[in-house]
DNA sequence: CGCCAGGGCCATA
DNA sequence: TATGGCCATGGC
């Protein structure tokens, strides 16, 4: 079992999930931080209430008191308000223009996120990956779970996992899309704790695991 | 009522 | 490097 046969398993079982939801990639970047430990479900409730300026300038325009009112639904308003403004100052610098961004190296782009206070390793790759089309694959807390629990053995810190099951499937930016996502939907959908339940497409992979995680 | 969600920052050792 | 406290709402 390797992590591109764990994927093509997931697919088969739950299809293609088609995330990010947005309509354009400013869109994604400001989800990407109201999302950070909160459900989806209150950020669109934020969403909504950003809906009338949900475009850099409209955010930018908006007093750090009124956007924390704005985003309140998703939690942590007075920190997401802040880096939602280090986020948009930061865009600010490629004239808010996605083709200008896209001539920039993905390794410049990385480092200049993660400059950002408020946008982490999680962050800066959901918004390389699903605004920018980059191949990154995104680690969340689910995807180190998961490994876990079908006896994987993922290595810890960020980077290295990363780099690991980056090396393990093929560089596509639409691939890692749909493996993050797919991995979300598993692990919300399959027993939280449990090592796996009858109806988990992963059902089997307790005793097979994934093999150190090589390709 | 408690638990937790598609994290990150900061202080501490 | 690795914990621990903190941020905060809403659904279940």
């Amino acid at each position: 079992m390797t992590p591109l046969q764990l994927y093509a398993r997931l697919y088969r079982h739950y299809g293609d999930p088609g995330w990010w939801p947005a309509d354009t990639p400013y869109e994604i970047m400001v989800g990407a931080i109201l999302t950070q430990n909160t459900n989806w479900s209150n950020v669109e409730k934020a969403l909504a209430n950003l809906k009338q300026q949900l475009t850099p300038q409209g955010i930018q325009a908006l007093s750090l008191e009124r956007l924390s009112q704005l985003i309140k639904p998703a939690g942590f308003f007075n920190q997401k308000a802040r880096y939602l403004k280090n986020l948009t100052a930061w865009w600010a610098a490629y004239d808010y223009c996605w083709e200008t961004a896209q001539k920039q190296s993905l390794e410049k782009l990385r480092s200049e996120l993660l400059a950002l206070k408020g946008v982490g390793p999680e962050t800066a790759d959901s918004i390389l990956l699903y605004a920018f089309n980059r191949p990154v694959l995104v680690i969340d807390a689910y995807t180190r779970r998961l490994l876990s629990r079908i006896g994987a053995h993922p290595p810890a810190g960020y980077e290295a996992l990363r780099l690991r099951l980056e090396a393990a499937l093929p560089a596509s930016a639409e691939l890692f899309k749909r493996w993050h996502a797919l991995v979300v939907i598993q692990s919300k959908n399959c027993c939280r704790r449990q090592p796996l339940c009858h109806s988990c497409p992963l059902q089997d992979t307790c005793r097979t695991g994934i093999a150190e995680l090589q390709a």
